[in-house]
DNA sequence: ATTATTTTTTACTGAGCAGTACAGAAAATG
DNA sequence: CATTTTCTGTACTGCTCAGTAAAAAATAAT
């Protein structure tokens, strides 16, 4: 007895994903979404009910998608550990440069953004950290096991560190062009391994 | 001529620096700037010109004050290299953790806020995160030297990493309450040099 | 077809925004 | 003490904001 959604809502989060991506939270208005998702103002509050739980679905469908994506691609025995190490990092760094508008990774940026301090979005990038994490600890420790890597410390100590690294390169990122110097974040970042 | 201020620049800014590092740039409104600096819209606008003319003066000043006293403690002959490199350290998780805000780093939020990304801002940051850098080389170069530190990659590069790891570290503090995961970053640092 | 239910569209709300205009107050110069 | 110049406080501007109300349209079940 009731009227379908004429839109998909997985569609609509992915939209509003991009925008908050692009202007972070406080920048973004509500007729920016209601433009880039095609929906009206009725529709979008009826579905989502405030600008604040549309940004937890983003922020949400981040993790889900690009950031899994990321945990994915760690998981894939397709090289060596090193290897997929350092095409994780590389790959960043091209995409960060090349990106003129600087987004850089939303789940950081909404760790940083005000909006973001306490409260659910903080949960959800907390749980991506969290993901992250594993995924390297679990990482290092096959390559311990092939032999491959040889140090002694905690596998999940030399997965955090190298986990800091990683955001900190992205945030380098952001206010630099000095492709030099990031890859000698990733250098150091291996050499630690 | 003329008419003295009544108020003091520096003041000011002091006052505006601690709004925008609690609230961001987007969401500090002009009247939060005239409530806690104590000035009226008109001084305010007479004196700065605008609100991000204000938050560049915020971030520079940032940067001359707190930025400047974390180098020059750096660069303090007070312990080893190492007990330098983990105090910073140690010092900063003991301070994100303790604020109930968790402002973190004001170069860090303006780096990654939209507000931030190009113009000024952007270069006032980098400025700042290359004094860093410089600062950490030096210090490694001095541990080299000393003999304390015996690493044989090149010192600007260990630098450049231990950096990252450290940006990274005020990243995570944003969104984890778990202490011995901070502290499993500064031992990896460490480790690394 | 009629009815019940939900979505969509449109117009609207009150509040708050960054920035401005201007009158009056306060100092420095002569 | 008068003049000039700057600063200060207040009131105001036009605009945009997040969110809402309600009518119109569309579907599904009866």
């Amino acid at each position: 007895m009731s009227r379908p959604r004429e839109f998909d809502d997985q569609a609509v989060i992915d939209a509003a994903m991009a925008v908050f991506w692009e202007k972070g939270y406080e920048a973004t208005t509500t007729q920016d979404l209601c433009t880039r998702t095609g929906l009206g103002r009725g529709s979008l509050y009826n579905a989502f009910g405030s600008k604040h739980r549309l940004y937890e679905e983003a922020v949400r469908r981040y993790g889900s998608t690009l950031a899994q994506a990321q945990v994915a691609m760690l998981a894939d025995p397709g090289g060596s550990v090193r290897e997929r190490l350092r095409d994780l990092l590389l790959g960043m760094i091209d995409l960060d440069l090349a990106d003129p508008g600087r987004r850089g990774c939303l789940a950081l940026n909404a760790a940083t953004e005000p909006s973001g301090r306490g409260g659910m979005v903080a949960d959800l990038v907390h749980r991506q950290f969290v993901d992250l994490e594993q995924a390297l600890c679990h990482l290092i420790t096959i390559g311990r096991a092939t032999g491959e890597l040889t140090g002694d410390r905690p596998a999940l100590q030399v997965a955090r560190t190298f986990q800091s690294t990683y955001y900190g390169l992205r945030t380098l990122a952001k206010v630099t062009d000095d492709r030099d110097a990031l890859l000698d974040v990733v250098e150091g970042a291996l050499a630690a391994l």
